[in-house]
DNA sequence: AGCTGATCATAT
DNA sequence: ATATGATCAGCT
């Protein structure tokens, strides 16, 4: 349970495989945490306690958790079956930006190498005793890449053509755009739709479940080919 | 029951 | 205000 730096996938897949099964009460005690009654006021408590667990660097900066070998770490919430209950945030929506290419984009980067770390999340568990699944380390396929790249096109463009109030959660095939921040209330500026500054609601990218059960899944398959 | 829009905590 | 970590909860 050591909190440095992995220095390669292999280091860090290796602290996954320890921690594998434990409950978050039992990581909790190992980093002299304590374990909330509920995450209704801690939403953020999971993924935290797992940064600890793994030793993810970043913090609340703009860099990947794992900055000296590029990942990014997301835990995935997972119902009584095995399947994702909410969608995955990625990064903040830069409603300023006029012709940022995809190459460059937070979106890309941060989802070019993750670590997906199932955590059991059925309410009915109480959350100490809820258990770290079998972490996943995934880059988009072709056609993974290719679906979100367009999503991304397709909502970036109507933001830089002054239309974010046009965007709905309901866009967007595995990316979604949805509001983040504290509260509806909270302004930040945007392009408006004669090209003037507005102000609107903090925006950011997720990830819809259609995708992260999608990465889960065909983890599976490759667990029982390997196995068979 | 699932999904969208709203919200909670913390650090900089 | 903006970034990180997300889940909540009302509506369809």
């Amino acid at each position: 349970m050591s909190s440095s730096a992995p220095k390669s996938e292999e280091e860090l897949l290796g602290r996954c495989a320890e921690i594998a099964g434990m409950e978050l009460s039992q990581l909790a005690r190992g980093l002299n945490v304590t374990v909330p009654a509920n995450l209704r006021q801690h939403k953020g408590w999971v993924g935290q306690l797992l940064e600890r667990a793994l030793g993810a660097s970043a913090g609340s900066l703009s860099e990947p958790d794992f900055q000296l070998i590029g990942v990014e770490l997301k835990t995935l919430p997972l119902n009584r079956h095995g399947q994702p209950r909410e969608s995955t945030y990625v990064c903040t929506v830069p409603l300023r930006a006029v012709g940022e290419r995809w190459e460059d984009s937070w979106v890309r980067n941060k989802l070019s190498r993750v670590l997906w770390l199932p955590v059991e999340s059925e309410p009915d568990i109480p959350l100490g005793r809820r258990r770290v699944g079998q972490a996943i380390l995934w880059s988009p396929d072709e056609e993974q890449a290719r679906i979100l790249h367009r999503d991304w096109e397709e909502l970036m463009e109507m933001i830089s053509l002054g239309k974010i109030e046009k965007i709905t959660a309901k866009q967007g095939v595995y990316l979604q755009i949805r509001p983040k921040a504290a509260d509806s209330h909270v302004h930040t500026h945007a392009i408006g739709d004669t090209g003037e500054q507005v102000l609107t609601n903090p925006r950011g990218f997720y990830l819809r479940t259609r995708l992260t059960a999608e990465i889960l899944n065909s983890a599976h398959r490759q667990t029982a080919k390997t196995r068979g």
